[in-house]
DNA sequence: ATGGTTGTACGACAA
């Protein structure tokens, strides 16, 4: 089963190349994030119309998740415990025999202000919720738009970036800890080449020079690590017109 | 590379 992870940045706007992408690249699940749509919003009927089915928790203006998925999702969860549920950065369901956990991790802002603190919350919360779900659900992916990249690797300047948010020494002993839960990173364990992103930004003609980072992840259990047989990152939907700033990791299970 | 852009929503904030 292919498994992948794309923070859309707004699904209102990539519905149609969220629609390309699948046509062309066919997936068991995708974890959306940033859909920024309430749920009486939400495409579920074109999303349905190509053969997926979906569960989402959005809100207006900010955050918004989703599983988009061939098999129904089932036992879906949309609030991570320990955090505010107001913030929609969560939703979590099992499909066809994977316990799929979709994340938002807050983005932090800078390393000086309350965000910051609230994504370490947030980190920790998430750390104790895996914790917990990998000892019900042996086959368990976690994946999303985790805002941090976890190595220097994982940076186009990481002189420039140095103590910065998204690569900070406490954020990344955060992703270290979900890494000792233990989980596979299955880009890392299939690519140990640096310099390959996920996310660049708008500005500066940034994926041009490929000025960006790897800050989104699919992390797979033991069990589920097991089975994994590739993972790469599609730069293809970043190039099209009125692309998201992130675009989709795809990994691929036995 | 600390915003040169984008999205939401219509000014300002988040990323």
């Amino acid at each position: 089963m292919r498994i992948a992870t794309w923070n859309v940045n707004s699904l209102n706007v990539r519905l149609e190349a969220l629609l390309g992408w699948l046509e062309r690249s066919p997936v068991g699940v995708v974890a959306l994030q940033e859909t920024k749509l309430t749920d009486d919003k939400f495409p579920a009927l074109a999303l349905r119309q190509a053969g997926y089915h979906v569960c989402y928790a959005g809100q207006k203006t900010y955050n918004g998740v989703a599983l988009v998925s061939r098999e129904e999702p089932r036992e879906v969860l949309t609030a991570l415990p320990g955090v505010d549920p107001e913030a929609k950065r969560f939703i979590a369901a099992t499909v066809g025999g994977v316990r799929v956990v979709n994340v938002y991790v807050p983005n932090g802002q800078t390393v000086d202000s309350d965000k910051y603190r609230e994504k370490l919350v947030w980190l920790d919360a998430l750390e104790s919720f895996l914790r917990q779900e990998m000892a019900r659900h042996p086959r368990l992916v976690a994946l999303g738009d985790f805002n941090i990249a976890p190595e220097d690797r994982d940076v186009h300047d990481p002189a420039a970036w140095a103590g910065s948010v998204l690569v900070s020494p406490p954020e990344r002993e955060a992703f270290r800890r979900l890494l000792a839960l233990p989980m596979v990173d299955c880009f890392r364990q299939v690519d140990g080449e640096g310099g390959r992103f996920s996310w660049w930004d708008y500005r500066a003609g940034s994926f041009r020079r490929n000025w960006g980072m790897r800050i989104d992840h699919l992390l797979a259990s033991p069990e589920q690590a097991a089975r994994l047989t590739g993972c790469h990152i599609d730069r293809a939907p970043r190039a099209w017109e009125r692309p998201s700033d992130h675009t989709p990791v795809v990994a691929e299970f036995a």
